[in-house]
DNA sequence: CTAGAATTCAAACAATCGTTTGAATGAATT
DNA sequence: AATTCATTCAAACGATTGTTTGAATTCTAG
């Protein structure tokens, strides 16, 4: 492994490690950790092979640095939001949500973001838990601080229940950016429609303002 | 390929077909697809090697008749449910989403389905597409139109893409059974009370009242 | 009991896997 | 110009992959 690390990459890296990263990225998305060989990332990348293991020192460094690369900016961003709604004191709802998801569709995140870490999500647990307790777990714990002091009135549990419901909606929805059946417009104006439509699902599941239930089927 | 083959199978088989499905069931949910092998799925049924051809032809059709043998009894209890309410003439959200999630805590489903369920969702789109379509393409579309008619009031692309972050919430409670940093019971009565927490979520979410947006962060 | 189909078995097929090695090349420093 | 370090390269390592083959075995009808 190489002595120190550049800290960002460009789209189009002209170095090595970067071009590594781009092709690691775009074949694990497609066609996940363990079906991607690190001969199809060398191939793809036009780089040797025996240059994945000199710079990322395992397949399973590759696919760490790959994914890091990429979420430690919306961790950013979204850190920066939270920061400034706790300077501002304002805990609501609507706020902290938009906190969480606007920067989705922020220019300065890869367009590739949504669906790695929708991949990363699909990983068998061996892999994927890991992964999401390094990358999400301080920004997730933040968060769900912050919708404490949003909604004083909900059960803690209840609410770290209803955020893991939120959770779900979001990697649905990076995973599959429209409904089945719907035309899978990539555009960055179905990319919003998207997230607006999420961030009213998330809170009203949030919040669940006036809800009984029935009798239940088997 | 045999010539026929049995419709059901139970939970320990005794014949080959049913230790291998058992057996490529354990490993899919544990490693994933690509990871596991068919020489492990053998082993682990004690079964001949050549037998998981013979039988299912490739590896990608064992994952289907994996997947197949265990979705088929859910979707089998949630279109009895529905067509129970359309007989009754009983759309309501809760009822509807009571007769589509109750199911996943009978005692007909096998306990690994949801886990099977979420690991479907999580392979690469090429294998989880044509099988999710397969599976829930059917009752899936019946839902929706279910909702339809318990929400006339709103517009049919909005309740497709409510109901598309249903499925998310549901995806991934199955695939994470309680939050993370929680303890993680498998018990019944766990399991319970997190469908209990999805439908409430679920609800909310669908029916959205009174709910609007702030301004946006970047 | 016997013919024939269904199933199981050990063995091998070519292909690909992640990883390692050691020499060749590049760039940077003394 | 000489030396040192970082990087690239072709080649090979043993292990494992999905799939196929053909004979041995078991089961089932006639």
């Amino acid at each position: 492994m190489p002595s120190a690390e550049r800290a960002s990459y460009v789209k189009t890296s002209s170095n090595t490690q970067g071009k590594i990263l781009d092709a690691a990225e775009t074949l694990f998305i497609e066609k996940g950790f363990a079906a991607t060989s690190l001969r199809a990332i060398a191939n793809l990348a036009s780089v040797n092979l025996a240059a994945t293991h000199y710079h990322f020192g395992s397949k399973e460094g590759l696919l760490s640095a790959t994914i890091h690369r990429r979420i430690e900016p919306i961790n950013a961003l979204r850190l920066a939001n939270l920061n400034q709604l706790e300077a501002e004191q304002n805990f609501a709802v609507p706020v902290i949500i938009a906190a969480m998801f606007d920067p989705l569709l922020s220019e300065e995140i890869d367009p590739n973001l949504p669906l790695l870490i929708a991949r990363v999500h699909g990983e068998p647990a061996s892999i994927s838990r890991p992964l999401l307790e390094k990358e999400f777990g301080e920004v997730g714990a933040r968060y769900l601080a912050a919708m404490e002091k949003a909604l004083p009135g909900v059960d803690p549990v209840d609410l770290r229940w209803r955020f893991h419901m939120v959770i779900g909606s979001m990697v649905h929805l990076l995973n599959f950016p429209s409904p089945l059946q719907m035309e899978t417009d990539d555009s960055l104006q179905a990319r919003r429609e998207g997230i607006e439509r999420l961030k009213l699902f998330a809170i009203a599941g949030l919040t669940q303002t006036g809800i009984e239930m029935k009798e239940e089927k088997q």
